[in-house]
RNA sequence: GGAGCCGUAGUUAAGCUGGUUAUAACGCCGGCCUGUCACGCCGGAGGCCGUGGGUUCGAGUCCCAUCGGCUCCGCCA
């Protein structure tokens, strides 16, 4: 290590200015008909192929490669200070743009026709040896990856995912301009309405004791936009919820959030599907069909067991709770849902695959997994099916459509728990039966979700989506009479089974929204605390007005083929909510905390723990 | 809050039921090389086996704790 520092810091004595210096070119765009042009190309190595007489050296910016050549008999004192380039040493060369000798050709390089004869170059940086290589296949651990993520980010895969995010967001941009909506800035700072997520909350240092807090979404702000008149508001804006993170979720995420006065669930739906054939069109060079197709809430959980259904295969889960109503296998009798998934074939799974997914969904809080194979002479071959009846095989057999070769999971109990588990299950079994086309891009509205959700802790209902949401033409009345039965005229899109966007049409009056709060238990008083302002603002002449919201990390995900919003995200965070090149979150001075009127309860001891230097003003 | 996987040269990994000096590839350093393209050939350096404790004559390996990364449940639209 000490050598190679060393040799760094020496050949450090041979960086120059940049002067007058100015590129031509990038490093992705020479080609054969630019032969003969004097070029200036600046970037960093990416290989070098010393050969003592001539040396190759692979210059690479954020567009690609190019093959650019040090030869003696070109400028000898040029050749003879090349000796001295290092991966990731940072370079500029001025040159003649020449093809490559008969048979040389490099077909994998874009730039592979031709390459650049250099007659004079600069060191314009050196570089560490790099923790590891600046290269696509080779696989630096995520942990190494997030630590020098500006290492990372050199890295064609992830360069090219950061580019394509940009043309996906220029692509709204001009999209939406072409509607005629608004780019409308929205705050940060704002008020906290714990309702949902958990905010992030920011101490005001002028009004001691309070606090704003990052908005989880603009939705107050573009609705009250609406009140305004300024009748079509579009931003790609950060939110903020502090909740655990996941592959798909982190505590800071872009949305593209959009909202339309005087319009209808059809108009919105149909302009965010042209949104999405744009951002296909530009990224991918994709021409999207539409409309695409719609599901109810109602059938997407009785066939797909889960409000987001991947609708790449076809494999469904089938209700036979009258089947087994009454019978003597009491595990099935006395369940509120019990639902087969029948999968084509699945006879073949051994009895290690099918302990490894009994084990899978008890993740989801089921207690087993039930079975049913079909062997080649139409036998039953199962644990459980010695309690049915005749009717009851029959009934199964019929219901289920069961054929030779099938295997038939059965899961019974409570109905979420059901769904859950078998929604999940199917994912697993579409992978294991490679049903799953991982080039195909499905798309499919649900529509018509419950208005309400019934929450067990607290006792009472809530609002599925927000407390703006609209219910559908005719379901107020249910509100009061069979509030589990209103449907809100609430839309999401999904796609390969993930949650891209969902919106709504908000009440626009106050004497529906007022109702609205009446049935979520939140009296007067909270809603004039939490939500007055807005209230107010449907008090003067609110048009009717509704939106939507994407996830713009996860749409860039899925356009990108990648499993992790942290790889289309420049800077993320861990799993913890680190950062892992700043070291954020971290203890601020006490002199800080004391100009916000804050104390924390051992913070010298807290900071002692975590080896961080206790501040001069902690003693 | 909970479950699981992972942590060994710079990197990616191997290291079996605990047993001499911890392997390999790539990278790095030095030398040679005028058509390579992940150049090649010869030589070399490089390790607190995440950290702390325990069991043992003996621990990379077994046990406990702890830190960090990832996946998931809860949570979150």
């Amino acid at each position: 290590m000490e050598e190679q520092a060393d040799i760094q810091s020496s050949h450090q004595k041979h960086v120059q200015a940049l002067g007058d210096w100015r590129r031509t070119h990038s490093c992705c765009e020479l080609t054969a008909k630019d032969v003969g042009a004097e070029v200036c190309l600046m970037g960093w190595v990416q290989f070098r192929r010393d050969h003592g007489g001539l040396i190759f050296i692979d210059m690479r910016d954020r567009n690609g490669l190019t093959q650019v050549v040090f030869s003696p008999e070109e400028n000898p004192e040029a050749h003879e200070q090349a000796h001295i380039l290092r991966t990731e040493y940072v370079l500029a060369i001025k040159g003649r743009v020449r093809n490559r000798p008969d048979g040389m050709l490099n077909d994998k390089m874009h730039t592979g026709e031709i390459e650049v004869v250099v007659s004079d170059w600069k060191l314009l940086n050196t570089s560490k040896t790099p923790p590891f290589h600046i290269e696509d296949r080779v696989e630096a651990s995520e942990n190494l990856r997030l630590q020098y993520r500006y290492l990372d980010l050199r890295r064609s895969r992830m360069a090219n995912n950061l580019m394509l995010r940009h043309r996906a967001a220029q692509a709204t941009r001009r999209y939406m301009d072409s509607l005629d909506f608004l780019e409308i800035e929205t705050p940060f700072l704002t008020k906290s309405t714990p309702e949902g997520a958990r905010d992030f909350l920011v101490p005001s240092r002028v009004n001691q004791g309070q606090f704003y807090a990052l908005p989880q979404s603009p939705q107050l702000f573009k609705q009250m936009s609406m009140v305004a008149g300024l009748d079509r508001y579009y931003q790609i804006v950060r939110c903020f919820r502090d909740e655990d993170l996941r592959a798909d979720r982190q505590p800071e995420f872009t949305q593209i959030d959009v909202e339309m006065s005087f319009a209808d669930e059809e108009q919105i739906i149909e302009m965010a599907e042209g949104l999405i054939k744009e951002i296909f069109h530009e990224t991918l060079s994709m021409e999207l069909n539409t409309p695409f197709p719609r599901m109810e809430y109602d059938e997407a959980i009785a066939k797909y067991g889960v409000d987001r259904p991947d609708t790449r295969f076809e494999l469904f889960l089938t209700d036979v709770t009258d089947v087994v109503r009454d019978s003597d296998f009491r595990v099935f009798a006395k369940a509120e849902l019990v639902k087969g998934l029948r999968v084509p074939g699945g006879a073949e799974l051994t009895r290690k695959e099918i302990d490894d997914y009994t084990e899978f969904v008890k993740i989801y809080g089921a207690q087993g997994l039930a079975w049913i194979k079909v062997k080649e002479n139409g036998d039953w071959q199962s644990p459980f099916a010695k309690f049915l009846s005749e009717d009851e095989r029959k009934g199964l057999a019929e219901k289920l459509g069961m054929e030779i070769g099938d295997i038939v999971f059965f899961q019974a109990g409570a109905a979420d728990m059901v769904n859950n588990a078998l929604g999940y299950l199917r994912l697993q079994i579409g992978e294991r039966f490679k049903l799953i086309d991982h080039d195909a891009f499905s798309f499919v509205w649900v529509v018509d979700f419950p208005l309400l959700e019934w929450d067990p802790e607290e006792k009472r209902y809530v609002a599925r989506h927000h407390p703006f949401t609209s219910p559908k033409d005719g379901h107020m009345e249910l509100l009061q009479s069979d509030p589990a039965n209103a449907k809100a005229k609430a839309y999401d899109i999904v796609l390969n089974g993930i949650e891209i966007g969902g919106g709504s049409i908000r009440n626009h009056t106050r004497d529906v929204q007022t109702k609205m709060f009446e049935v979520l238990g939140v009296t007067d008083d909270v809603a004039e605390y939490k939500f007055g302002f807005l209230l107010q603002a449907l008090e003067y002449g609110a048009p009717p007005h509704g939106g939507i919201a994407f996830g713009f990390d996860r749409l860039v995900m899925l356009l990108c083929k990648v499993d992790s919003i942290r790889d289309v995200i420049a800077f993320p965070k861990t799993q913890k909510a680190t950062c892992m090149l700043t070291e954020a979150p971290d203890f601020v001075a006490n002199k800080q905390l004391r100009e916000l009127g804050i104390k924390v309860r051992d913070l010298v001891k807290k900071k002692e723990a975590a080896g961080k230097p206790a501040g001069e003003d902690d003693a």
